[in-house]
Parts: C-alpha cells; sequence; structure tokens
DNA sequence: CGATGCGATTACAACGTTGTACCCCTCGTC
DNA sequence: GACGAGGGGTACAACGTTGTAATCGCATCG
C-alpha cells in the first residue's frame, strides 16, 4: 500500500489513497449475452429460465456467455413483466419494541426461506401513519403486506378493503375478509393467571389494562386473567387493574409505582407483556420487594428480554414462530390467489417458567 | 353479522361469511389517464412530474382524469426507466439483538424522512451469508447498502469492491475506498472505564473479550479499557479479561460465572455491550453479589433493555441515532454521485449515568 | 410422399414510464 | 410579411424482460 507523491496533485482534496474503481460499466443484459452467443435475445431468456427445448450446445455457448459478461437478471424488468416484486413489506409500530423486533426477525427468516426479501415500515404508534400505509405508493413495491396495527381499532376496518395483498397481526383490528393470524390471548392470559393461583397467590395485580378496551391484546388479555379469577373463585379487586396505555419499560414501572403508592396488598403481578413485567419488576426492586418471593411475576409474550433478567421471567410463549411462519405462507397463498378464502389461524401457546414467579 | 344458512352449500368449505371484493381491476396506468382526458400519454406524464409548459386547462382535465381513475404511478416503471429503486437495504446480524433493532429502527426512520424505503436483510452472524449478500441479486432492488458486518474480518476487504452503491457500519472491516460510519469505541470504552476507577473501582472484569482480536468492537474497546487502567496505573490482571464471542445475555452470563467461579477479586465490570452486561447482571444477582455495591457495572451501546432494568444501566451511547443519520446520508451522496471521495465519520459518544455503578 | 408433429429458435409486442426529437401554432420583431 | 423564439403538445424509442405466435427443419406416420 503505497502512498501517492503528496506532490503530485497540490491542490487535492483529502480523498482516500485508494480509491476503488467501480467498473461503471453497466451490468449487463440479455441482449449483451445474445450478441457474444450469437443467438437471439429469447433464446437467453430460455437459457436463464431453464426452459427445456433448448439444444445442449446451444445451451452451453450462451452459459458460456453469461459466465464471460457475469450477467445476472434484472429483477426490476421481471416485476414490470410479471408484476411480482419478490419483495413483502411488514408493518409494524417500532422495531425498538422487543416484541416486534423479534417478530421481524422471524418474518425475515420466513421469507428469506421463501426467496422473499422484507421492506420494514414502522408506523411509529401513529394511527394516521398505519392508514395512510394501507394505500401507501411504497406498497407498489411489494407483492403483499404483513401488517400489525397498534393504533388503529374497530370502525377502521374499511381501511383494510385495499387491493394489495394483506394478512393481518394482532389483536387490534378483524375484518371477515382479510386473512389473518392472532395468538391465544385469553387462553395464555388464563393460563398465566391460573399459574399464579396455583401457586397460591391470591391477590393478583395485573398490568397493562387499556380502559374500556374489549378487542385488542389488552381487552383479551384482561379477559382471560378474568375468566382465570371467576373460574377460581377470587373475587375481583379493581384496585389491582394497572392501567397503561403503552406496553414499554417505563409505563411498566410507573404502573407498578402507583400500585405500590396505592398501598393495595398483592403478591402477584401478570403483566400483559414482558416489558411491561420488566419494567414493574425494576420498580418492585427500587422498592425493595423480592421476586418472586413476596410478589410473583408472570410476563406475556417470551421475548429474549426476559432469559436473563433479574429475576429471569416467567411468562407465555405466545407462538411467534410459528405465526411468522404461518402469515408468511397465508400471504402468499393470498398472492398467489386472491380469491381463496380468507383464513384466521391461532398460533398455540405455552407457558414457559423461569425464576419470577 | 348474520351466519349464511348452512343448508346453502352442503358441501361448502368454512369460507368466511363476507369476502372483501377485491375490485381487482388492474390499476390505471398514464394510457387510461390519457386516453379520458383525451390527451397524449406524455402529456399525462407531464402534468404527473409538475413539468412546466402545460396549459392550465390541460392541466386541469388532465387531473380530474387522474382523480376520477385514482391514477398512481407505477414505481416499477419508473424504476426501469429511471434505474433508482427509492428502496435501500439495510443489513443486520440479527433482529432480536436490541442493538441492531435499535439501529434498524433508527436507520429506517431517517430513511423514510428522505423518501426511502428500507428492505433488512438479515446475516445471521453467519460469515458466508455476510459474503453472498454483497453479490446478491436481491441489491437490485435497491439503491445502495447499509452494512453492518459482524463475521467477516480482516482479509476480507476485497468482497466489499462491488458496484452497489455502499456504505459500512461498524468495526469489523475497513476499507479505504469504502464509505463508513463508525462510534468512538476505544474513546468510549476509556470512559466507561474511567469513569468505574473515578468511583474507586480498581479490580475491574471486562466481559466480551474476542481473544486476538486487534479491530473489531471487542479489540477497539478492550484497548480503551487498557489505556484507561494504563493511565491511571492500575496493572491489568489477565484473568479479568472475560471471553464472550457472541455478545448476547446468555454469554454475558456465562462469562460472569466463569469469573465468579474463578475466584478472583472484583469490584467492577466493563461488559462491551448493554446485552452482555445485563447477562453478567443476572449472573450476579444469582451469586448474592449487589449490584452496584459489591460490583458496579458499566455496559456500551445505551439500548433500551439497560433503562429499566434491576439496578438500571450505566453505559455509553455511542450516537446510534447520528450514526444511522449520517449513514443514511453518506449512502445517499454516493447514490447521487458515485465518484465522491469516500469519507470515514465517527460519531460522538457520551456516558449515561444510572444506577449500575 | 404429403401431412403432421415437434423440437429449436426467432420476431414482435407488451409491461408503464420518461427522454428526445419533432411538429404546430402563436407571438413579437425587424 | 418573413422569421425566430418558444410554449404546448405529440410520436417514438428505450429501460430489460418474457409471453405469444410464427418460422424452419427434421423426423415420423399413414
Amino acid at each position: 500500500m503505497t502512498a501517492a507523491p503528496r506532490s503530485a496533485a497540490p491542490g487535492s482534496t483529502e480523498a482516500a489513497d485508494l480509491p476503488v474503481v467501480l467498473t461503471d460499466a453497466r451490468a449487463s443484459t440479455l441482449r449483451d449475452v445474445a450478441r457474444l452467443a450469437g443467438v437471439s435475445i429469447k433464446t437467453v431468456s430460455n437459457v436463464v429460465n431453464d426452459y427445456p427445448h433448448v439444444r445442449p450446445d446451444t445451451r452451453q455457448r450462451v452459459m458460456e456467455a453469461v459466465r464471460e459478461l457475469d450477467y445476472r437478471p434484472n429483477p426490476t424488468a421481471r416485476t414490470l413483466r410479471s408484476g411480482r416484486t419478490g419483495a413483502l413489506a411488514l408493518a409494524v409500530p417500532e422495531l425498538r419494541l422487543p416484541y416486534f423486533a423479534e417478530l421481524a426477525d422471524e418474518v425475515i427468516r420466513a421469507a428469506d426461506r421463501r426467496g422473499m426479501a422484507v421492506i420494514v415500515e414502522q408506523t411509529n404508534l401513529d394511527r394516521q401513519r398505519e392508514v395512510d400505509l394501507l394505500t401507501s405508493p411504497r406498497l407498489r413495491m411489494v407483492d403483499g403486506l404483513l401488517f400489525s396495527p397498534l393504533e388503529m381499532g374497530a370502525g377502521d376496518e374499511r381501511f383494510l378493503e385495499v387491493d394489495t395483498p394483506l394478512v393481518l397481526l394482532g389483536e387490534r383490528l378483524f375484518h371477515p375478509g382479510v386473512d389473518h393470524v392472532t395468538m391465544r390471548n385469553v387462553e395464555g392470559a388464563r393460563a398465566a393467571t391460573e399459574y399464579l393461583l396455583a401457586r397460591g397467590r391470591r391477590r393478583i395485580a395485573v398490568v397493562g389494562v387499556h380502559p374500556g378496551e374489549v378487542i385488542g391484546s389488552a381487552g383479551l388479555r384482561l379477559r382471560g386473567y378474568l375468566e382465570a379469577l371467576a373460574a377460581a373463585g377470587v373475587p375481583v379487586d379493581e384496585r389491582l387493574l394497572g392501567v397503561a396505555g403503552l406496553w414499554h419499560l417505563r409505563q411498566g414501572d410507573e404502573a407498578m409505582r402507583s400500585l405500590l403508592q396505592s398501598g393495595v396488598a398483592f403478591d402477584g403481578v401478570f403483566a400483559f407483556n414482558d416489558t411491561l413485567a420488566l419494567g414493574a419488576m425494576h420498580a418492585l426492586h427500587l422498592a425493595g420487594v423480592r421476586v418472586p418471593e413476596d410478589v410473583a411475576v408472570v410476563g406475556f409474550d417470551n421475548s429474549d428480554e426476559g432469559l436473563y433478567s433479574s429475576p429471569s421471567l416467567t411468562t407465555i410463549d405466545p407462538g411467534r414462530g410459528e405465526i411468522a411462519e404461518r402469515a408468511v405462507d397465508l400471504l402468499l397463498r393470498r398472492i398467489a390467489d386472491r380469491s381463496v378464502p380468507p383464513q384466521r389461524l391461532e398460533a398455540g401457546f405455552r407457558l414457559v417458567e423461569r425464576s419470577s414467579a
């Protein structure tokens, strides 16, 4: 790596010594290959696409030209012809929320296994962005959309009636005409609560309530909780229902602080997701409350963050991998044939026992 | 939502009651608009692209036709003509690693502000996938690549010499001909260590060492640590250097267990990232070691997970937002003009004081 | 031996857009 | 009144690919 003589370019900018030479010769096309191989464009196309009726020696010659020119098909041109882009969009609120990061991780893997790329869109917890996304010109770059709304709600169903193949995720919005993959919120929440009950907890607080919500994860998980209490004959204490609009660490922390300050006694907590649970455990820790001795905590999501928290978090695994896989399959199915009847699928859940309860 | 009479379709599938009618009439094109407005295709194109020399009444008529037919330009066709796709690729190891999730979050925001979509590719901690990605046909769907390699290393530089506009992130790989945005690893690590020293800690363990690595985040952060010790005249104890190949929670936990089992005394820990720090704090917690009383812990990354951990994590903020912003700018600059001299930028860092140290 | 079929290849059009060149018309100028 | 300038509009080609139909030669068949 010899330095260029300084004197050579007195007024030169501070350009790097070894700029990469981009052989900016535009990528080669079927035309170039055809010319080199002495055949028609279409024959090259046929070879490239493994069309069967090509004489072996022709195929040979074409292949050599392809190698020689490092020909790779232009996906944009293919898209224009075929209408298929080979990409999906995944719309989530924010990747910084671990649940959605892990969901995106799984979706990208599943899509990749099927040869599809994934454009990730963030709706930033903004209803208008969610609505706008559904008609965004960006969606034309994509064969279909996996959509996980968080702010749109009942009454917004009409916005889902778009031409883009669409699969819904989550529980904010339902539409009988749209494919949908959900988790078993009620059953999972019930199992979480029953687990606490089985360990002798009777005063079980909840973190993450959205007042008045019936569908939506918050509403459904609350329902599972209430069902479990009812089945066990444990009375509901309204004071134990901790509200948290956003399900971030901060809100878990704040909700738990409120509960502690209110002075209500409780010996268990069911947090509506792991992030809230960790925020709540943080508040408990600061208040000198021991987990699980004084208060047992169960979360929901089985996200990685709970694996090595202190203590590690007992939680409900909602089958995120299965959700991603099924959702991608449903979407590809619909892309292939828009007339198939819409399906609704529920992933299986299981309780993950760790140390917090 | 009334149920369809069961008897109507005896052998019917379980189709939903209200399938959405997709008006599958293909999206309208310039041609359709032109026909309706009674002008040529090109005139419509001119109107849509705000070409100045169009008579007001013509523009008027065209606009009405555009509205009437809900015309939206086909981005694929535009891409084919212009060579620009309006999308970037971001390649990271795994989104489930909080650092990369948050980086992706910021990159997507920055790109969105500039009207660009982002395709996220995961390289899954696999060197071959990293190498392959650089020549993947998928990159043709995209105007440029933000690449954050983790497994490629010294000697792999030649793979970076690709035609796709490229901006490197991170410290695994350097190439004078390629734009690059890094964080101040050495300085940040040094600041973290100095902070512990300033609080009276003298036996400072480290978690996350990659033996033999010189460049790369692990090597650089180790260097910062060593520099701080040297400056303070504190001797280095090899037994305090905790190895961790992957920087996941589990490895932080395991490295800390080893340290504890080895019996070496220490009163401080500098973990090379927040995830390792949390894993390590988990092990300390299980071992009954108090943080920060017995052992003070500092992480690196300022990722959200440390905000509400127990205790909350003191860490180095490496300027992730700035990195994302600058990286997108650099990439767009290079897309616009491939001949600009390559730049290397370093984001600013700062220490975030919380409760773990 | 002509008809038929099929393998191999090709020309052409089309996907939807935009750059280029060109035409027509009006207006102002000499 | 001829001319140039330029506004307003159009036709055509091209981006790179693939489906369709057509062509050609050769082998098989009745």
